[in-house]
DNA sequence: CTGAAAGCGCTTACAG
DNA sequence: CTGAAAGCGCTTACAG
């Protein structure tokens, strides 16, 4: 590949780098002067800074970003630590739309995102201490809260900047972001009642998990507030404890008329359950989700959910973790204590044909729009 | 936070780090004889390598990469550029587990992956120049390849090792990993062709992708060998645009007896409009998807479709691009030439409901199982 | 096989 | 406001 039209310029680095002495040299200052002018910081002339930088522009120059991070700058990058299997991951539309909004906030700062997949809790706690001594990384955000977390007490003992994602109250001295469950507990189970059903069982996802606690409870205390008869079956992980589970629920003496699944792909498994045993959906039972994603949506009937845009709190998590980040730079120098900032996401309720109200008689639905498809398609074969 | 049980070893570096020149003091060797011997280089003998790791170990010493990377080592990162909004790549099911098989292979050999999310593909290559400039990764894979794809050239130009998702013949000197297109297409035509189907129609996606035009041709070509009426619909980009081609598909005189997708996304969409006009999958028209996911799986009747897991996909990327920043560091020493390589992953096809034979009269599916339950459900309300 | 030294590209005190 | 210097933690020739 002979180089064509533009000639890079060619500094005096190994491999022809351009470096802030090459731009001193130019410039007729000291290679200090450089640094200063091109971070932005007093010390030069607004004549020299001004020249400084035209030169660097001319050059086409670039920092290292390892000699800054070798010489004690930020090193522009935060990590992420997945102790979950890539296939499960990769089968959850959570996982890749909050990364994507990660990305997003973090590209646009010039930082980014370091990842690891590793297998157990553990082996994340080692991957913080790691990263921490390495100097690796800024920050870090957590995720999959659990009860009891053993990563927040060693993260505040490392003392590296932290944003955890779930809460609140469980998050200890670290900011933290997340999304109410408990409103949205509230949403799901008010619109069940107000829809007439008085026996409404939830099917629970894996309980290490914090947000599957406070779901637990609140749905407790809300069908109590409410006069409501509630079942709360565990279902563990995935699809299949999510079949086993409302297999369970309906062979119960008295199955309950509305489901509540913790995830959409949950509530999928568990529409098929209810397919074979010759229930509908919404007429003989309504099926509501903790989770919308394009499987919600695509399913027919359409399925309520608790709507909340992976993408936008992933967004909101790089929002604060930078800010983290910062606040903790400036504490440096002043010196004054941070304090644990917190910042709840308030779910909304997407009502959808999967609770549609129940009309009785065949004289169909009233009003017909795309959310509400028929589910009964006439057949022109 | 007190530091308690354990109190880590506190070295001569800054904010008390770990460096090789401890170990070297307490070894009794210079600094240089330590960076032989934990890099596991010939220059020291067996006895005070084994010492030395011995206290690295004690001392808990992690190598800093931003010093390794200023010296001239790996940076042990690899780069990734999206030129795709987030909120699209959210809501993609291949994203997700794509990157997730990636992370796999690359945490495991101590890898990182970074990833930015830019507006345009030129705003792309001007970051491969400045990752390359800075130093900042290792190597990068290159997604959503194109028809003349300009990245391949300045790739190229730079020397960066890349390695192209996406082919074949179209990835220039680089390496290339891809699905084999042509082979999916086969298999999809022919099996609607063993169903009796003679006119087929193909809602194909965004005709920027290298991938459509690939599909488009060996559509057109198979149908022709077989002797098929084939129709290829340009949708544009998700299900809005497949919304609209599979109506214009329908309203045509002679209207196609099986629908091909080049997503699941779009597939969903196609079946929704399908349902409004009245028409079942599979009696009255067959559906075929070129991407599997829960999506497909989960739909109503299941959707036919080409596996091929992302995951996998992800997996087999970051291998090769390992092999080929690899065999680039050796040729550096060696100076023998590279030659670009590729690899094929043979697509197979997952035949489910969507096609099922079409059975005639009312007599019912013959063979009733969790890959083809009834497409009527008995009501009981 | 080992030791002493230079250098990677930057930042940050510390004198003038 | 500016200049000269030390230092970040490592690797890599280059002498012994």
């Amino acid at each position: 590949m002979a180089a064509e039209q533009r000639t890079p310029p060619r500094g005096s680095g190994r491999g022809q780098r351009v470096t802030i002495a090459d731009i001193a040299r130019r410039a007729g200052v000291t290679s200090a002067a450089v640094s200063l002018a091109v971070n932005g910081r007093p010390g030069v002339s607004d004549a020299t800074r001004e020249r400084i930088l035209e030169i660097a522009r001319e050059l086409r120059w670039e920092p290292s970003p390892a000699a800054r991070a070798l010489a004690g700058a930020p090193v522009l990058t935060v990590g992420m630590v997945l102790a979950r299997p890539a296939e499960i991951l990769g089968a959850e539309a959570f996982f890749g739309a909050f990364v994507a909004g990660l990305q997003e906030v973090l590209s646009r700062e010039d930082y980014s995102l370091q990842m690891k997949i590793v297998e157990t809790p553990e082996a994340e706690i080692e991957t913080f201490r790691r990263w921490f001594s390495q100097r690796r990384v800024d920050g870090v955000v957590v995720v999959d809260l659990r009860l009891d977390d053993a990563r927040i007490p060693a993260l505040e003992e490392l003392g590296l900047p932290a944003l955890v994602v779930g809460g609140p109250g469980h998050h200890g001295s670290l900011p933290s972001v997340y999304v109410d469950d408990a409103h949205a507990t509230r949403l799901l189970v008010d619109h069940l009642a107000e829809l007439g059903h008085t026996r409404i069982a939830r099917v629970a996802g894996d309980d290490v998990f914090l947000h599957t606690h406070q779901r637990d409870r609140t749905f407790a205390a809300r069908c109590e507030e409410l006069g409501l008869e509630c079942l709360n079956q565990p279902a563990g992980f995935g699809a299949s404890g999510a079949e086993v589970a409302t297999a369970e629920l309906l062979s119960r003496e008295e199955p309950p008329s509305a489901l509540l699944f913790d995830s959409d792909e949950m509530a999928l498994a568990g529409c098929h359950v209810l397919e074979q045993a010759g229930l509908a959906v919404p007429a003989d039972v309504a099926v509501a989700s903790y989770e919308d994603s394009p499987l919600a949506r695509g399913h027919r009937p359409p399925i309520t959910a608790i709507g909340r845009s992976a993408t936008e709190y992933g967004r909101v998590a790089a929002d604060r973790l930078l800010e983290v980040i910062a606040a903790r730079r400036e504490r440096r120098e002043t010196g004054g204590a941070g304090e644990p900032e917190t910042r709840a996401l308030i779910p909304e309720l997407i009502v959808r044909g999967s609770t549609a109200p129940q009309l009785d008689g065949a004289t169909g639905p009233s009003e017909e729009g795309p959310e509400r498809p028929a589910t009964r398609s006439s057949r022109t074969a």
